[in-house]
DNA sequence: TATTGTTATACTCTATAACTATA
DNA sequence: TATAGTTATAGAGTATAACAATA
């Protein structure tokens, strides 16, 4: 049976709180992306994780997985970021049905760019009134919450849907 | 002066199991609502809200500032919701400018409809994993983190950065 | 047959600026 | 002049389904 009784009202509180700040960071972080970089959210996370990637470079599909993208969207993005020039895409020497995206050399320029930006909003709107017990708590508790996501992936994260 | 050097590894981390917590539980529930109400996340806040409010009514400009949204974006979605039956607008009768947006009976009917399956979602993969004392912590750091962002000068007021 | 990725399409959402009207 | 809201426009992002190519 699940359960669809009312939350009670701290559990309301605890969850409201936490999707408002996160509304409030994401649109604070959008912002300061867009006027230091020309980034959007999504373009970014993939730079961002191509460069913590061995040689700058992933395969779409490992990307998407990442990311919380679909393969179509994944696609689009890649598509715009070939086209500033911050990235290519090559097929794999082994698979020939998968695409390497490799951040460039300009692609790390941006991020350079975008990085002291993006440190000082995360640092002025969320860690500033965070003291050391208050970050290990908040990662504890939200590494806890993320392993239960991740255990009971939402549908879009699901493997893509085999055909009849 | 402001701070852009690296953020350490601790903070990054929490920051960063914020992101993923919050981007998991945004994308199961804009699918929850999706399935069984048909409903957007933005519609669903503006439903939410008006619900909250006595006799389910609030200006415009009260709901703008409650949520993100821009104006335009508001009149977007209260026509979407008026085209569908969900809310009415009419003028504030002490003044002709403002807006009042009612929730109807057919808002409150999908509200109630869609409001357990909200819960549940909710439920597994945010509060599942938390007890009492957590509820809490994250309840008054995420408050406190809040209460900064609120009253956080805005990133204009510092000097351009210089062009490269 | 299954997997990887792209394309075609259609839609939602959002922001900016110009506009109307009321205060 | 300032405020409340709408409209016009334009673009970015997304998902779904159909598709091609490779394993």
């Amino acid at each position: 049976m699940t359960d669809t009784a009312p939350l009670d009202p701290r559990q309301l509180t605890a969850y409201l709180a936490l999707k408002d700040v996160a509304a409030l960071l994401e649109h604070a972080v959008e912002q300061q992306l867009k006027e230091d970089g020309g980034l959007t959210t999504p373009q970014f996370q993939i730079l961002a994780t191509l460069a913590d990637a061995p040689d700058g470079r992933r395969r779409m599909t490992d990307l998407a997985d990442g990311l919380v993208y679909s393969r179509s969207g994944l696609t689009y993005q890649a598509a715009q970021l070939e086209k500033a020039g911050l990235v290519t895409r090559a097929s794999a020497e082994d698979d020939e049905r998968s695409v390497i995206v490799t951040l460039t050399e300009a692609g790390r320029a941006v991020l350079f760019k975008v990085m002291p930006g993006h440190i000082e909003v995360v640092r002025r709107l969320f860690l500033t009134p965070l003291g050391d017990a208050d970050i290990t708590a908040i990662t504890d508790i939200l590494g806890r919450v993320r392993a239960q996501m991740r255990s009971a992936p939402p549908r879009s994260a699901k493997p893509r849907r085999t055909r009849s």
